[in-house]
DNA sequence: ATTGTTTTTTGGATTGATCCAAATCTAGAA
DNA sequence: TTCTAGATTTGGATCAATCCAAAAAACAAT
């Protein structure tokens, strides 16, 4: 049997600040200064309070706190898939920045259904968290962003974005990302080059497409191919099929995402093509399976975990001061050449950077 | 300029049960039945709550509730690793479930450290959650389980479990899973298997070893090669080039997870050698990245958003009903044969099923 | 000893709901 | 009409903290 009772405190729990304050020999209000670590109260009696914390195993009641302060130290976070690595990432770094100070986040999963995220929206709301970490799901109404304003909620949007300026929001660049794939494409030769993927109701489609049209006109391209679709594997490998029975098929493709990257590679197999010799393929996200494939995909890495840590931040200066100037904090995205475009010899090797996507960005 | 003022309230979202129940002419606790959905309050009387509820633009403040009846519709999930594609999944199946009930949940990444997931322990009783789902981190002090029962704490472990039973737990049969995989190498003629990967530190590692072993006397196998290491990509590729390199080499791998799965096919290419043919690899888990590798992995299912939803669930019946019989819900997993196990050919091929991990499990 | 500052401490009000025992209002029976 | 059982409704206490203005204590200067 594991445990002794260590702290001496009888069996239930309700231990309150009057209690902790009758045993101190104090008032319930210098204890309570005590526990939020006011310079108010003199050295001694902080001794003499933090003692009878302890020797009664009090716990804090942030509950009751935040009925009286309106602060809940509690953070709303919505995303639209979860199960997909990318966002498994950024929680991640969302968890971190939160967990730095004292803040926890509940976390909804929209399935990109906007009766789902409004569903959520609603009860953060009830819950009064401090603020809301959003990446809006497809086809949400702009005016979502305005009621969230009408409720003051701090709301900062991430990796998607709706409705008009000024508004918060943490993100990549995805016009820049498309754009570096481009470049690399260009150099190595390509001079049809296709896009895969995305719908146009939100602004990381409208970015990429955006840097995908202007590569075209800035290289002088006339070839033009933009697949809309969906985002899934699926879609990758129904497209890149369809797209290599056209004459004159691409020599190269850019996808919306890694998962579309992946099915497109393996459509390509599925023809009897090699991917990366008979048509180039680059992705987006640099998710970690990425390095993993046969072969290995060239992509776009977005900085999953470091997204997650500047809304995160920017969310808490939101709170710190809601009527400050709204800030968009958009990181860089920097092309990650593997095997899948060609510029490298395939060769299984296994990668030489631990974890790429912690440290290796900058604030544009 | 997107929203208008469909509901009438004032600018502040300051409106009390005292408001609701003077614009409707009745008493505090009257309205209170009423957002409870009591049978008690008369039909006519509910209507002109309802009316003024939603005439004042009232926002239910579950803060102020959750002091005076102590049950706070939220719950704490600690996991070990969110950045891993199962947990992701697992995440998903746990908040679907959790929706369905009106609770919301607070997720927090232990990375496998003790001391955070103690930290975040700490602060989930502070915020009064009514109940834990806890996926032990490695090395986690089997007391940490009598403390929260101290604390009166529902927790329902998940996947991995420390402490002595009686204790709730949502998991799969690890060793039931190992035992599949072993049998359809045997089938297939291997006589030389070996085991990669995994600490002895908790019980998926000690169920997963014991599979091993017992499969081994069962048919009489008299290779034995079971190597300890951490569950990385980085161990795959590192042992199983060790193990290729020995005399004589195994002619087939089981690997603790999907992750040490993928490595060993990578360091198998980086020998010259083809994976299930050269040797048979199978991996644990299936996460979806599995049938994208080149060869797809077989590897055992073990349904993360089912085991997510089972703990959910039992997480709800446990605090609907603190002093009933501990439960333990087992999965059974089931074996999805690919390619590289070297039973079928290689082919690329996009896979039929659409999303396999959802429903096909038995509960044990 | 008196006064004026500065540092600490305090009790009462407040936050927004629920709980509960008691009050009030039905409708049917005597 | 009166009584009563059952259906509704209610006000005061309560949950556990914070806020705030004012009191008390400590200290320095006159």
């Amino acid at each position: 049997m594991a445990h002794d009772d260590t702290s001496s405190q009888r069996d239930n729990s309700s231990v309150t600040l009057q209690d902790i304050a009758a045993h101190a020999g104090v008032s319930r209000s210098t204890v309570s200064l005590v526990l939020r670590e006011s310079p108010l109260v003199a050295e001694h009696t902080r001794d003499k309070v933090r003692q009878s914390i302890k020797a009664l195993g009090y716990v804090y009641n942030r509950g009751a706190a935040a009925l009286r302060s309106s602060r809940t130290s509690t953070l709303g976070v919505v995303v639209y898939d979860i199960a997909n690595p990318f966002f498994g990432a950024m929680v991640a770094g969302i968890d971190a920045a939160l967990n730095r100070e004292g803040y926890v986040s509940f976390l909804a999963n929209s399935e990109d259904s906007c009766e789902r995220q409004r569903r959520f929206l609603e009860r953060m709301r009830e819950h009064r968290v401090d603020g809301i970490l959003l990446c809006p799901a497809e086809a949400t109404d702009p005016g979502l962003i305005d009621t969230l304003a009408d409720w003051r909620m701090p709301c900062i949007q991430v990796l998607r974005h709706v409705g008009h300026p000024p508004f918060d929001y943490a993100g990549t660049d995805f016009h820049l990302g498309v754009c570096q794939a481009m470049n690399h494409l260009v150099a190595l030769g390509h001079e049809r080059i296709a896009f895969l993927g995305g719908h146009a109701e939100h602004s990381a489609t409208r970015e990429r497409w955006h840097g995908y049209r202007e590569s075209l006109s800035r290289h002088g391209l006339t070839y033009q191919r933009l697949l809309r679709a969906t985002v899934t594997r699926r879609d990758g490998f129904d497209l890149i099929q369809r797209l290599m029975s056209e004459t004159p098929p691409p020599s190269a493709v850019v996808c919306h995402n890694d998962l579309v990257a992946f099915g497109a590679i393996l459509g390509l197999k599925r023809l009897g093509l090699e991917p990366g010799v008979d048509c180039a393929v680059i992705g987006t996200d640099d998710v970690e399976e990425a390095e993993l494939g046969d072969p290995a995909l060239t992509s776009v890495a977005t900085h999953p975990y470091a997204i997650g840590e500047e809304a995160a931040r920017l969310a808490l200066r939101r709170i710190a001061n809601p009527d400050g100037a709204r800030e968009q904090v958009v990181l860089s995205p920097r092309l990650r050449v593997r095997q899948s475009c060609g510029a490298q010899p395939r060769q299984a090797a296994f990668p030489e950077t631990p974890t790429p996507d912690r440290q290796q960005y900058t604030p544009a």
